[in-house]
DNA sequence: AGAAACCGTACCAAGGTGGTACTGTTTGCG
DNA sequence: CGCAAACAGTACCACCTTGGTACGGTTTCT
């Protein structure tokens, strides 16, 4: 449906809140919290950054993440590829396992080369913004919390 | 996952089928057999596009679709929001039937901004890829340029 | 030793997607 | 007229992805 999917944002939402506190080590349950989040979800998504070596992670008590890099070098696009893995825009240019295109159609299809075009456009775009980029920007104190958003007129006051 | 659906697909195959033959009307079992897919699907998008008023239709023996607009105006952004329905990159933007907003976190999230930029680019480069061009199976000239990402309107053809 | 915090994996419910089937309706043609 | 071709509409289903949870294991600090 050409959305990227809600732990992709978690992702995001998480490193920034890393990059605008740079080398500090902090918990999972403390990014958890402030933005009113499973605690699950923003470990399962932290993992990967991990993983993915845009994070780093700190084991035992005291022991936390901490996004030590340059804000300037880390982009979008790196971001979304770790959390997302490689994807493309459309499944024309993807092969499986055994090498084989799955698209059937390939030799025939006149839209093929334009979606490709598309797709590097995107990725593009993602690769020019920076993780610097992202985290300037207001951080409010005040959240709305989930519950006060899923019952009408009820989040009056926060 | 990023990814245009298969009958997006599918439907984009069709229009350019029949804006290869404007005027021309063609039963959707010539586009079926053409690309090797299944009768039914090819319906099924063709209604849609029907719906959408890209492509007539004609009942009847001796039926079938046909495009005779100009295909220098048909944009792939239009094809893909009749194929697909209104869409965005986050949900964040989105509000459901109360019209309520679906993310919980729209005042605490450093990304929101970005990404709604993001989103009108990424519409923005649909745009401007036309039918005609499709047809051609040409390259999309178009680039997302970075000021396009955070400026209030969507930047000109480049 | 115990608690804090990350690591790994497995599991599940819900929703979306791709695909099929079937019944109706319109139109051309002999 | 009567049949066949072709679109219209809807309903249905299997499968996969996604969002979210659970639980046990490991590391480190005090
Ligand atoms: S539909 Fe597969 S190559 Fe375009
Ligand atoms: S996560 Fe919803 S506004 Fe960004």
């Amino acid at each position: 449906m050409l959305k990227i999917s809600r732990l992709t944002d978690y992702g995001l939402l998480a490193t920034v809140y890393l990059a605008r506190k740079p080398g500090e080590v902090i918990a999972a349950r403390e990014i958890a919290a402030f933005y009113h989040l499973p605690l699950p979800m923003i470990t399962k998504v932290l993992k990967t950054l991990h993983a993915g070596g845009i994070v780093h992670s700190y084991r035992g008590s005291g022991g936390g993440y901490s996004f030590d890099g340059d804000p300037d070098v880390v982009t979008l696009g790196q971001i979304i590829e770790t959390l997302e893995g490689p994807w493309d825009l459309v499944e024309c240019e993807s092969v499986d396992d055994a090498g084989h295109a799955l698209c059937s159609i390939r030799v025939a299809c006149p839209s093929r080369r334009m979606m490709f075009g598309i797709n590097r456009a995107i990725k593009g775009a993602f690769e020019q913004v920076t993780l610097a980029e992202l985290a300037r920007g207001a951080m409010p104190s005040a959240v709305i919390d989930k519950h006060e958003l899923s019952s009408p007129r009820v989040a009056e006051r926060v």
